[in-house]
RNA sequence: GGGAGAGUUCCAGAGCGGCCAAAUGGGGCAGACUGUAAAUCUGUUGUCGACGACUUCGGUGGUUCGAAUCCACCCUCUCCCA
């Protein structure tokens, strides 16, 4: 079985232009093939995850990934699939943001020894003079073909400007450098890439004559459609500062019932047989495979000693016992201590588990907060000094936010 | 360039001089039920020294005892005509 058959049988595979062509060409491992990744925030989340993993899968496989920064692109903006307009952002950000994705990516991705490469799209794309770019590229998109593109769709109705409708020539123009200087002749991406993309196959065929090809990768969805890895907060952020590895781990312990099978196929690199196995489970059987699907994801994203402390960490929590070692905690001083005793309700403040006094008022009236594993109903309760005996306390918010407050 | 309309709290979307911290729905949070699942039901959802006070309805000024609501100018967006 190659490469391709497995990115099928994962249910990877969305759409592509030559399913022949693409299978020969990634089988034999002799592919060149690019992703396209926009630096518009300053970490990678779970959407970019999947590319890298395809990236990854298709190294091992023998093929070379190209791993593109959108450092030009992010100045334009994708509004494909988007009902509003971008806010731009200003050079200096994305800047930033460039130097995040390389970091990140190279924790992924070997580019050792010639085996992968990372380029900026913005060292060409930026240098590009408009009326020849017009002249030399402009001339061979027919605008009312742009316009009937399924990305732009719901922009027609809400507007589009002049700006962001340019983005897909700019990543055409992208595939077609590609090719010109690496023989880069295959692009992947998410689903929603995919007008981008032929933009691309169709303009390296119009300006050299050649074949190129597009394949996209199904967005991960939950079973009711929605897209996976974004949370009320934002998104899962695959860098350890803006998501814990504990609140990744249980970002995806707590993944619905129908949405299990398909994380574990799209997402990990565990042999298919036991997947199967797998998806025999039913009921709370099903727990099983949740605490793998996390402990396998933090396992790739933050390494192992992480995934170990956040599946231990959560077990014995949600098991009742007492191990406090790995749960995300707030240092405070005793300072904030008047008379050895402080509000409880600063205290939800002081540790940003309620946003506001307001907030931890009502939690606490609704029953929704222990500390030490003591429920507390009177929201002007206060902590004393004495709770913090063995240098700490434990707060509970709701049934699975846990939090130890360490006094310094 | 001409004309018409819109901008409200996390989102959608009511309100069109006082009864408005602002209907309703979604989302979120918490409670019950459970398997750290889903569905369901209940409560809650601007801030604070909290039976009260303070700051919000694109921006800036104005009218008025009183403005999200009326007026002027500005900004942004949509639509129609060119």
């Amino acid at each position: 079985m190659g490469v391709f058959e497995e990115l099928q049988e994962r249910g990877l595979i969305a759409q592509m232009t030559d399913e022949n062509e693409i299978r020969e060409l990634v089988n034999s491992g002799k592919a060149v093939f690019y992703i396209g990744f926009d630096p518009t925030a300053d970490s990678l989340h779970v959407g970019h995850f999947m590319a890298l993993c395809l990236m990854k899968r298709l190294q091992m496989a023998g093929n070379k990934p190209i791993a593109l920064i959108g450092g030009g692109t992010a100045m334009i903006g994708d509004p494909s699939g988007k009902t509003d307009m971008r806010k731009m952002m200003t050079q200096e950000t994305i800047q930033h943001n460039c130097e995040c994705f390389k970091k990140q990516m190279s924790r992924f991705i070997d580019f050792s020894e010639d085996k992968a490469m990372m380029v900026n799209n913005a060292d060409w794309l930026l240098k590009l003079n408009y009326v020849e770019l017009l002249r030399d590229v402009g001339a061979c998109f027919s605008v009312n073909r742009m316009l009937t593109a399924e990305c732009y769709k719901q922009r027609m109705e809400r507007g589009l400007s002049f700006l962001e409708f340019n983005y897909m020539i700019m990543q055409s123009y992208d595939f077609l450098s590609l090719y010109q200087r690496f023989g880069c002749n295959l692009q992947f991406g998410g689903d929603d890439q995919w007008s981008n993309m032929l933009g691309g196959t169709e303009l390296i065929r119009r300006k050299l004559g050649k074949d190129a090809y597009a394949m996209t990768i199904n967005l991960l969805l939950n079973s009711e459609g929605k897209k996976m890895g974004k949370t009320e907060k934002g998104a899962v952020w695959l860098d350890a500062e803006k998501t814990s590895p504990f609140d990744f781990f249980q970002y995806w312990r707590n993944v619905a019932d129908d949405d299990v099978i398909k994380c574990l196929k799209m997402l990990t690199f565990l042999p298919m047989d036991e997947i199967r196995e797998l998806a025999k489970l039913e009921g709370s059987e099903l727990n099983k495979a949740k605490e793998i699907l996390a402990y396998e994801l933090t396992k790739l994203v933050h390494g192992q000693e992480e995934a170990e402390k956040a599946l231990e960490g959560a077990r014995a929590l949600f098991g009742s016992k007492s191990d406090t070692d790995n749960m995300p905690s707030t240092e405070i001083s005793s300072e904030l201590f008047n008379d050895g005793s402080i509000a409880l309700v600063d205290l939800l403040v002081e540790t940003k588990l309620a946003p506001s006094k307001g907030e931890a008022r009502r939690l606490i009236q609704q029953g929704g907060i222990s500390v030490d594993d003591e429920k507390i109903t009177d929201m002007k309760s206060e902590i004393s000094l004495s709770a913090f005996e063995k240098g700490f306390a434990v707060i509970k918010k709701g049934k699975k936010v846990f939090h130890k407050v360490i006094l310094k």
